[in-house]
DNA sequence: CTCATGTGTTGATCGAAATCAAGGCGCTCG
DNA sequence: CGAGCGCCTTGATTTCGATCAACACATGAG
């Protein structure tokens, strides 16, 4: 299923964060083992707890990563698409991958073996710093996410969500909800069920979800929601109702 | 307030799990510039939003790392302790620290200068893959955080953080709260009150605390209970009860 | 076409945890 | 000493989100 790269890969390829700041000849002896497969939807990239071998760069599609617990059920950590990268770090470490990787979409991704990063590393020093750099976001993602889980409720955990899919920075704004709700859900620690009802809530302060399309009256508002702690929120909420 | 690191604190950071691996030679020249500061509690390490200009290293004592939120209320992020590190990766990337640290005990915190270690990755990249090791198993820890707030009920979260306190794999286990009831309310994402009822609950499976000190007559159990889906420990819990 | 399946919404109900409030206990500091 | 202040617990109440259930709707397969 996998294969040498097209020239539109590596367009995206080397415009990826990780790669930001190197030479561009560096970034070629980087990609040479590297290949690519094209996924249909709920197909697996990696299995949670398999010997960590490669990292990844998404070049067009939706991946989500989730894990299993004990019990069955999953827990949805990250969403990554065009331009994302994912296990770097644990690919160095010899370990086992944290999560099971799985499209969500059609979707193609980049395998790079770990194994000759590694040895790239030992010639030049630089791409160190830069995958250092990338697992950087990496972990201020997840700060983020344990700050909201912790300290906002579900309903501002949907209206940051939304914030952040905004272009426009006041104002009016239309925007399109990226992929299945149940999966926001899972995204955002909700049941689908609370995911709807949260967006009912969000009427009354102007924001009108239909399908996947979404109009926003205010993103200020959609701001101040998110930002506020939770008894001003409860306070504004029950004024609108 | 900050002074030379004097032997015991080498005995401590030589043997910190980023070093691991490293020759002798290396550690000391990675640590040439490091300096070491005694804190009492609650006294700043860094501040968020602030540059990140150095990486630290936990000699003795306990380290909160916590956000602000814009309202005003703190999200606990992680606890940390002797031989723990933080920042690592935030001060490679000349970004700026994510959290404040804060001692909460008396503490003693090496602290190192992150271009020097950029400049030692340049001269020897091992380091470096010592580094990413070390920001991997932050990684890790955020994950399971995120998992455990959002697939766990809050007992579940304090069976599984006894647990991990815990020496022994099975049986009977005495072990000692490593600090205040407030800290491991907000590490767990709980409400003091919450914690304390959830210890009530607790005691129904054969967990016994009394301030700092806990009585766990079967681990297995404690780690049944966190284990289990939801659904499964709703059941467990009300047939006790 | 019809049926099955999966997504999404809505309603009713329940349970978990937050909140509000009060009180006990063990500190330290005057 | 005693007063005051955190820490911690317990009780009463409220709120949020999960769960259970029903249904509308779209899609795709036979």
């Amino acid at each position: 299923m996998s294969s040498r790269l097209t020239a539109g890969d590596l367009q995206i390829i080397t415009r990826v964060a990780v790669f930001r700041g190197l030479k561009a000849e560096t970034v070629e002896h980087i990609i040479a083992p590297a290949t690519a497969s094209m996924l249909r939807p709920h197909e697996w990239i990696v299995r949670q707890d398999d010997p960590a071998t490669s990292f990844f760069i998404v070049i067009d599609g939706w991946v989500k990563l989730y894990r299993s617990t004990p019990s069955g059920d999953e827990t949805v950590i990250e969403i990554m698409t065009k331009g994302d990268t994912f296990a770097e770090a644990v690919a160095f470490t010899g370990g086992r991958y944290l999560w099971t990787a799985e499209s969500v979409s059609d979707a193609r991704v980049a395998r790079i073996p770990a194994d000759h990063l590694v040895r790239c590393i030992r010639g030049s020093p630089d791409i160190a710093l830069a995958m250092i750099a990338s697992v950087s976001t990496h972990v201020h993602h997840l700060v983020q996410q344990v700050e909201q889980l912790k300290a906002q409720s579900g309903v501002q955990r949907v209206a940051e969500f939304l914030a952040s899919l905004a272009v426009a920075e006041q104002g009016h704004c239309a925007l399109a909800l990226p992929y299945d709700k149940i999966l926001i859900a899972g995204r955002l620690g909700l049941t689908p069920e609370s995911l709807s009802r949260a967006f009912a809530r969000l009427r009354s302060i102007g924001v009108v979800v239909d399908a996947s399309h979404v109009v926003v009256s205010d993103i200020a508002k959609l701001r101040a929601l998110a930002a506020d702690d939770r008894s001003a929120v409860r306070g504004t909420l029950r004024s609108v109702r």
